[in-house]
DNA sequence: GTTTAGATTGAGACTAAATCTCAAGTAGGA
DNA sequence: TCCTACTTGAGATTTAGTCTCAATCTAAAC
């Protein structure tokens, strides 16, 4: 598998952009981290390792990510965004445990293919999805 | 059908809270509209109607119309959450068109079967869940 | 090697959603 | 009536995320 700055560097060419010293420091940091990652926790991150990046260009080198298609954004309920890695891993979605906040990660081919029936049924051309349930987790059920 | 006042009054009674007036002209401004709402909307629309109440009521309120069961939030991909009643209106969830920001509503049993057998397989105990499908729309894709 | 246009950055201002604070007012049971 | 708990509004506060703009960098063209 292709490594993950060989593809952002790849669109970023695609853009006329370039991979300065801060989106590296920022990609090295978002691909450090497994799970689901914060914009801020990045940002704090690189300032405690005194490899200071500045938070605006923290959000936009998120959102060049998130176009290069290494990286998405998932929403778990909270009032922010999270991200987590594409590349390398395969698709699923969440259960969000309201209790405890654990986030389970689930994958069903078959709900994948209804969904796409949906699509198709109503002429609309699928980009991405989310599927968030929230309940409570097997510890946390009374 | 049970008139959506008279759930608001039941649950409130429940919390030892009352219908205030307040209460009841969000409550009136909610169901008076048919689709997806913003908080603001509501704080706006009584505002220009002279029957003033404070934003933090708005929000206090619709935090008690989601409690009670009447309204749920949706989240629509935009930085701000959507409401929409529940009372009257069967599950669904819905495809986003990214380029004109139509809302398309869809329901599947067979889809809501399958996340019900996810969470049994987990032992997670669902309470609720949102699907969003983000893509173009009928008119908006090339 | 210079020039130059466009890309890039950081600091901090700004925006907007949502929540919080707190003093003043209200409702209802004892 | 008294008392307590509920309720509200105004505005402060919090927080995520975006925007501005001057200074700096990059890389292609000369
Ligand atoms: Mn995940
Ligand atoms: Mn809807
Ligand atoms: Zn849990
Ligand atoms: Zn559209």
């Amino acid at each position: 598998m292709k490594k993950e700055i060989e593809i952002f560097e790849r669109y970023l060419k695609t853009k006329n952009l370039s991979l300065t010293k801060e989106r590296k420091l920022i990609l090295d940091e978002v691909f450090s981290i497994d799970g689901h990652l914060e914009a801020d926790e990045i940002f704090l991150r690189l300032k405690k390792d005194k490899k200071d990046v500045s938070r605006a260009t923290v959000y936009r080198t998120l959102g060049l990510l998130v176009n290069s298609g290494l990286v998405r954004k998932v929403y778990l309920g909270e009032d922010h965004i999270h991200y987590e890695h594409t590349h390398g891993h395969t698709h699923h979605d969440h259960l969000v445990c309201i209790k405890c906040g654990k986030v389970i990660e689930f994958s069903d081919k078959k709900i994948e293919k209804l969904q796409a029936s949906v699509c198709r049924e109503r002429g609309f051309q699928e980009l991405s999805h989310t599927v968030q349930i929230f309940g409570y987790c097997k510890d946390c059920k009374e």
